[in-house]
DNA sequence: GACAATCCATACTCATCCGTATGGTTACTG
DNA sequence: CAGTAACCATACGGATGAGTATGGATTGTC
């Protein structure tokens, strides 16, 4: 009777502050991370949040690193261990496709790279999957020069999706019709 | 001696206001949107703001309605009037990568979709460029179905491309560089 | 079960920014 | 050159949100 909504309302640590962090941050962008909010979300008050962080800046530093550390770690690898090259540009994209959820945290922080706090994390990460699309381009046998080129239109549509139809609401694209999209990303990106 | 800096001091219009307030957002942000702040760039107080704007939210609404309109008509005609439908794609890829200048405005917004004022200008500038670029692929000899998601492909990575080399920094492009990419867009994008 | 460390509540201060009230100044019109 | 309308300055009120001070409650440890 007690596996309530409510999360058992034992004592909060750090991390926790840091989670409800990313979460608001996913739902309603950077802007809204007010401490008093964040509080009230959690069921306390700001005598906690001024115990575990020195402002709310520090809040902002150790949520943004510990969602850098979190990150997709597991797609990369997964991807590499596929055998055959030519196989993994479209395994991908299906896979990117059919989980945005885990990208809300990225396409929000993407409407915040005002604050210099979040610019030089995205850069790390952004930088981090070009290179690993790139270096997919070159063994799917792309030269140098134009894997590169290629991974920054491939990475740059992606970024312009998660803007288009995650954040503004695009006329709202049916899920037969997304999947097409999809197969045409791939059939046009994909080297022949 | 007298071609001073300072745009002659005389009275303001509510189109100066508007101007400056677009001038604003492009280099600092919607959230930079601040009465006081402007006031202050222009060289009067809040007085002459509340003379001209009954709100914060009606100047912005205002500025918004100006970008809409002052939109560019011109490429989008210019483009058009080329007799030859294949050499319209490229054109229009050079064309927008030369100057982009004019989208920082539309830059500033895409990182502002949290407001729900400036939602449906960007659904209405998005979508009539989409349809713009559809038509053109179509033109170019693609069937309709093929043709819109070329579309969203192609404006996706225009999207994607001012974020992450225009907001965020990531490693400087150089002008060579720039124009190779461009160019590995029509060739990747064009419909052989 | 006492005592210290950890965690949280309450009650403030202070800065910022929107909006209002009101009176003064400049430009236009007959 | 009046007088009116357009424009702006100054001085306020009120809301919001960050950060501080301090005391109380809870948890672990000897």
């Amino acid at each position: 009777m007690n596996v309530s909504a409510k999360p058992e309302r034992t004592r909060l640590s750090a991390e926790d502050w840091e989670d409800a962090a990313l979460k608001l941050i996913a739902d309603q962008g950077v802007g809204a991370l007010a401490v008093e909010a964040l509080a009230r979300q959690l069921g306390v008050t700001k005598g906690s949040f001024y115990w575990h962080f020195r402002t709310r800046e520090a809040l902002l530093q150790a949520a943004l690193e510990r969602w850098e550390q979190y990150g997709e770690r597991e797609v990369i690898s997964q991807i590499e261990a596929m055998p055959d090259p030519r196989a993994r540009l479209p395994e991908l994209f299906r896979r990117v496709a059919h989980e945005l959820a885990p990208h809300r945290v990225y396409a929000a922080l993407l409407k915040a790279l005002d604050h210099p706090q979040v610019v030089p994390v995205m850069a790390r990460v952004s930088q981090r999957r070009m290179e690993f699309l790139t270096t997919i381009y070159r063994e799917a046998g792309l030269p140098p020069a134009e894997a590169l080129n290629r991974a920054r239109l491939t990475y740059s549509a992606y970024v312009g999706f998660l803007q288009l139809n995650f954040t503004l609401g695009l006329p709202r694209i049916s899920h037969e019709e997304f999947d097409a999209y999809v197969e045409h990303m791939i059939a046009t990106l994909t080297p022949s």
